[in-house]
DNA sequence: GTATCTATCACCCGAAACAGTGATTCTGTC
DNA sequence: GACAGAATCACTGTTTCGGGTGATAGATAC
């Protein structure tokens, strides 16, 4: 029997879902949190199998409830429930610990999937939303211009801090050259110093 | 009829595969490659559904593969399969294009469910895999000291590849503050200049 | 065999970053 | 009301970065 808690700030969602729940023979409602403090509260004395949890709820972030949620009871299983459709949320829901995410507007048989996967310990994303947690994954791997075998040794240096002189000692080089690359990078880039750089790399993963 | 592909190089996994496929009624097996090469080859006449990929295969990475794949028919679901479950490799299939990811030792159910996720464009991780994507996900997080709001500001501003006097300008501050505010920055997350002060902030979501 | 690209080295100069030190004001906390 | 921390500002150096400019040598391509 698997135990379901629901946070969410709207009532019409939490009636909907209530409903949907209690012709599932292995599904069981216990109880509904309209904001993180109650949920919060609610868990001091009680636990659950699977919390379906808005993402945006009054009194703290949904991603930061969720957080939370995870550091102190790992065992439960949250599916993240929301109308946005943004890879952005989605991400971050599962870098805190969310183990599905699915529409608000999903069918009975998507939510009762979902519950029953995220109990099971998988990570599940309905469709549309696997579709824009895609996207947004694949929108940071835009073509960039080819950088030279030298050029990537020395970004890569440059990212572990090391300046032109170290660099160019430790790859035997002239601080000149060094300096040459570093501005080649600057230019291909099209960037306009190190922060950005060192941004850009990190977050197209050249390094 | 979901039309199943399997690209491995190995014969023991493709024929127990095929074998469980026989008994499933919406399911066809169309096909098989032992490497990248003669997968692209297939499908230059011929199209499927769901394709379980080994991720690693001789002549192209899985993940390389799987990118291109998507790159020419993003209409064709990609269900990984590997001996695996390492965070790392799980991600980068993710961000190539993969729908989800399972283990050559998982249950028969779970193959068949995963593979009906995967076609209805869900994405799915089995329950062992979750776990360590998420774990590979977290580790990411590790605490860091505290930074205060104004720095995260200053950090940020300095991410956008501003310098200190245009920070100043663009925050109404003296360049002076500015300047106090990236060097608490650098003390405080221990890093020695801007490159590996941005790397830290990009790598631990920090802007 | 010329053209292109990479890799190498060199110099000048102004701007920016980094190190060190210290000070004031305004919070919020106990 | 004392205290800690955040936020603000200030000055002085030294080092590094970044822009501009240019040169040479080797490899590849066509």
């Amino acid at each position: 029997m698997i135990r379901v808690f629901i946070v969410d700030d709207h009532p019409v969602v939490i009636e909907g879902i209530h409903s949907l729940l209690q012709n599932e023979k292995d599904m069981v409602w216990i109880g509904q949190a309209m904001n993180a403090q109650s949920c919060l509260g609610f868990f001091v004395n009680n636990t659950a199998d699977v919390v379906l949890m808005d993402i945006s709820i009054p009194g703290m972030d949904g991603v930061e409830l969720c957080a939370v949620m995870k550091e102190k009871y790992p065992g439960i299983m949250i599916l993240g429930l929301s109308t946005f459709n943004q890879g952005l949320y989605i991400k971050k829901m599962v870098e805190n610990g969310a183990s599905g995410y699915i529409l608000k507007n999903s069918s009975k048989e998507e939510l009762i999937k979902a519950i029953h996967a995220v109990h099971e310990g998988c990570i599940y994303f309905s469709g549309e939303v696997g579709m824009a947690f895609q996207e947004y994954q694949k929108s940071s791997m835009t073509e960039l211009p080819a950088l030279t075998a030298r050029e990537k040794e020395v970004l890569e240096l440059i990212a572990e801090g090391y300046t032109n002189p170290q660099i160019a000692e430790k790859i035997f080089l002239s601080p000149f050259t060094v300096d040459s690359h570093r501005k080649n990078l600057l230019a291909k880039l099209g960037v306009k110093n190190t922060a950005s750089l060192i941004r850009l790399a990190v977050e197209k993963k050249l390094i």
